[in-house]
RNA sequence: GCACCCGUAGCUCAAUUGGAUAGAGCGCCUGACUACGAAUCAGGAGGUUGGGGGUUCAAGUCCCUCCGGGUGUACCA
């Protein structure tokens, strides 16, 4: 028998073959093998029961015949795994330390445990419709979990073999202009002259600008007759526009660089101006759109809410009734686009769970376009979040009404971090803990995002976000600082192979070595759902298991066959813990 | 009104999508540093999974119904 790579998966399969070679299954039985509680061993399979259900047979006996199957097999070697049976009909498998053991030899670098991942999205050419911010706005909390939420994924993808094209959908081309641009010009700001400042006189600017507009609604005339002058290229208006654009650009770049945001294109929705024009002639020419209100719609009649004859219409507006287009015109020139230039397989969008409806009509909408005009399909899906809300379950504002900017908060995860770092190690020179407040800092904020399932709203806290004890980013930092710490202090590099280690013998040891193994599932689980605090509690198991043999089992032993094996343990644990935080976007420490 | 989402320990969250005795962290209580790093470890208390009914070998998870909260409801993105 070899040693699995991935036993979840080869039990399944091999327990696939045993079966339709034995009485009593049909070509129709699926295993189920999945990862089982550590109770009853390291995988269970129970689709025996459901199969004994739709054939109306007793489960435990049909279990037990395929159990003797098993043994009588050459699948299942019993030194290296054990099979049993439980309650109404389970079959759960226990890896021995000796299987444990011969797997931690066989597979021990990144590229090993990259290895089986990459077959989950290989050669797949894969969109990541970034993190869209508005253009001419200081980002705020609300970027914060797109950013870290979008770049886990996006590197998570990458890890797993797709071929990733990062693009930065900005809102480059909205109504917001027109106001900005009467405002400018009302003032007779040189834009140019603003400084590094220049984004918050944006934002600022916009603000004084609508609350004029409150005061004096005939400039609302002006600001409208600016956005139309833009539209139709005017020189001057374009020149301010691009102005403005090119200020939020610097601006997002520079928080980009700080949260560890990779972006490969910009493409904002102004590129698509020029493209809506064909998705307006495409879906009228197939009869899917229709005038509707002078608007141009599309209706889902197969989808309650999205029908014609509801009581309250909700058709996709792909087209304004004044002839503008809208967020629907571009996403659909967007989606077409991103098929033609980059063939694309898969496109995934990162938005808040308010914009459901949004999508859903996207995807019907493309779905039935595409299919008519027999263009391929890309997967297309919707990772979503919860909103951060405040104390009072609204979306979180301070207290003037203002959200948090996202600078201040970056500062303010660095500043606290920056005490406790030099609280624990006033002795490291003040570099050195700037650069560890750095990773613990952003780090805790990120992994706070990212370590509760995305769907749900969380209600904004400082200490939530930027906790640095018990299930957080600095556990998994120190975990990682200590076993850096016992290679130094032999001077021995830890990606370097470890010879003469004897084979596991304690309880935390083979507790470990049995979590390592984990680490594909605990992806494949990742990538499945798209949803990274699977990964998040795989890495914080990991920890914990290692912090626990750290405690029991001294590393550093004078046997050497015993200090060999440790070391090696060690080392594995360091590789799966530093891919792991690299793949959320958290940057390992030598020490902290 | 209609549609969708949510309600789990004092607090913040898990539970591999219907699997076995619902798990963690924080907080609280007991212990463990002349150290391979205590940003840690070992242990304890804490639950009628909002209430009620149903489906089945099995329900936090699916269905029905109440209660409480959120979101969306074409020409903002």
């Amino acid at each position: 028998m070899e040693i699995w790579f991935n036993p979840s998966n080869a039990i399944e399969s091999a327990l696939s073959t045993i079966a339709a070679q034995t009485d009593g299954f049909g070509p129709e039985f699926i295993p189920g093998v999945r990862p089982a509680d550590p109770r009853f061993g390291d995988y269970q399979a129970n689709g025996v029961l459901a199969f004994a259900k739709r054939n109306q047979v007793n489960p435990r006996e049909l279990a037990a015949r395929l159990i003797a199957a098993a043994e009588a097999s050459d699948a299942f070697d019993p030194k290296l795994v054990t099979l049993d049976i439980a309650g109404p009909g389970f079959i759960n498998f226990t890896l021995t330390p000796a299987f444990l053991w011969q797997w931690q030899l066989a597979y021990s670098t990144k590229d090993d445990y990259q290895s089986g991942a990459k077959a989950l999205r290989d050669g797949h050419k894969v969109i990541i419709d970034y993190p869209s911010a508005n253009t001419a706005k200081q980002a705020h909390i609300g970027h914060l979990r797109p950013m870290v939420i979008g770049q886990a994924i996006a590197r998570l993808l990458d890890f797993c073999g797709a071929d990733m094209v990062r693009d930065n959908h900005i809102g480059d081309w909205g109504t917001n202009f027109g106001t900005l641009i009467m405002k400018i010009k009302r003032d007779a700001i040189d834009l140019s002259a603003l400084g590094d400042d220049a984004l918050i006189t944006l934002d600022q600017l916009y603000k004084d600008g609508s609350a004029l507009e409150l005061e004096q609604p005939e400039l609302r005339t002006i600001s409208r007759n600016e956005l139309v002058l833009l539209q139709q290229g005017d020189q001057v208006n374009t020149a301010i526009w691009e102005q403005i654009v090119e200020i939020s650009k610097i601006a997002f770049e520079k928080l980009f660089v700080q949260m560890g945001v990779e972006v490969d294109i910009t493409l904002g929705e102004s590129f698509y101006r020029d493209k809506v024009q064909r998705v307006y002639d495409e879906l009228t020419q197939i009869g899917l759109a229709e005038e509707s209100d002078g608007a141009l719609v599309v209706w889902h009649d197969e989808v309650k809410k999205f029908a014609r004859d509801n009581e309250r219409p909700y058709p996709f507006n792909i087209r304004k009734n004044d002839g503008a287009s809208n967020y629907a015109s571009t996403d659909l020139a967007t989606v077409l686009y991103r098929l033609e230039e980059f063939k694309a397989d898969e496109i995934i969008y990162l938005t808040d769970a308010r914009q459901q409806d949004h999508f859903q009509q996207l995807f019907l909408t493309t779905e039935k376009w595409f299919k008519a005009k027999g263009y391929a399909l890309p997967v297309m899906s919707h990772v979503f979040w919860g909103t951060i809300l405040g104390s009072d379950k609204k979306p979180f504002k301070t207290k003037s009404g203002e959200s948090i900017k996202l600078q201040e908060l970056l500062d303010e995860a660095r500043s606290r971090a920056f005490d406790v770092v030099t609280e624990k190690n006033p002795e490291l020179d003040e570099a050195e803990r700037r650069e560890i407040a750095e990773s613990v800092g952003i780090g805790a904020m990120k992994y706070a995002d990212l370590s509760s399932n995305r769907t749900q709203d969380y209600v904004f806290s400082w200490d939530r976000l930027l906790s640095f004890e018990g299930n957080t980013a600095p556990y998994l930092l120190y975990a990682v600082a200590r076993i850096n710490s016992i290679f130094r202090k032999v001077s021995i590099d830890p990606e370097a192979p470890i010879e003469g280690a004897s084979p596991l013998e304690t309880e935390t040891e083979i507790a470990l070595a049995r979590k390592l193994m984990g680490f594909v599932s605990a992806l494949e689980l990742t990538l499945n759902d798209l949803r990274p605090h699977f990964l998040c509690t795989y890495l914080y198991e990991l920890a914990s298991a290692y912090s626990s043999f750290n405690a029991a089992d001294k590393v550093l032993v004078d046997d050497d066959a015993i200090k060999a094996r440790r070391l090696l343990l060690c080392a594995r644990t360091r590789t799966v813990l530093q891919t792991g935080l690299e793949l959320l976007g958290i940057q390992p420490l030598e020490r902290m």
